[in-house]
DNA sequence: GTAACTGCAAAATATTTGCATCCTT
DNA sequence: AAGGATGCAAATATTTTGCAGTTAC
């Protein structure tokens, strides 16, 4: 895995620093979306709480990661796929929220079905997310 | 309209007040949702900040109004249709938010999709959003 | 060695809570 | 009159910014 977190950051143009690789081993650990609470929390507050925020920045600018809408007011992020590019994701699959344990997963499996929308709306992206109970917390 | 927001209110058992017959009455003219940051600037700081809070607040919980997820941290509230009750929502369209105007509105005509999720996950809600640019800004 | 990154301090912003006063019923 | 709602003050929490010291390349 750190071979994994070193290209990635290097195919960013980023400098390979500690904090910058706990975090990308956290979201590559995590399978679905972390919040800047949970990152903080995960890695023990060892970082700067602003470094963390650079970080996600960072991250989000040269699109590694991209935001999960969410109607609390906690911002998650999750990892792109390759094919995601900077400032054109195709994160086209389902978000799972679970109510219990507040995980965010990404369901890869489940695509966000096509919807048309009337007339003079132009489209860019599309956002799907669920909630309910996780397999986990049944 | 006044008539609407008079029964809406006493039909929660809410004190008719003036802050929420005016917040109501944005909701109202809106068709689509608002921000606390919304609120404030449409009624020009004429009530205290935290009374908008509250105001939304209790909406919340007497199930008038529903959040909308969004990307970045805004909560977003929305009125609720008639067929809402406390604590068990059937907001079923799809939501437009425009990057451009910042503007969010529910597409009333167009239905969230089903999608079936992967075995071991109970699902209670279902969001959809799209951003990209609304009919009023092409 | 240089540019980029981090951590600390502090500023700016957002949200919550307590309490006295005012308004609705 | 009584209970609930509001506004103010202040406490918390969250996010952003500036800058000096440190690290990656």
């Amino acid at each position: 895995m750190q071979a994994q977190i070193d290209y990635l950051l290097k195919q960013n143009q980023l400098s390979v620093t500690e904090s910058r690789k706990r975090i990308l081993e956290l979201f590559l650990e995590a399978n679905g979306a972390l919040s800047h609470a949970d990152i903080e929390k995960k890695t023990d507050e060892k970082y700067d709480r602003v470094t963390v925020y650079r970080t996600l920045q960072t991250f989000l600018e040269k699109g590694m990661v991209h935001t999960i809408p969410t109607a609390d007011n906690s911002i998650r992020y999750a990892l792109c796929k390759d094919d995601c590019k900077e400032g054109h994701h195709h994160d086209n699959h389902v978000h799972f929220i679970c109510d219990n344990c507040g995980d965010t997963s990404c369901l890869s499996e489940v695509s966000i079905p096509i919807v048309k929308l009337p007339n003079g709306f132009k489209a860019k992206e599309f956002h799907m997310v669920v909630n309910g109970v996780c397999k986990n917390c049944r």
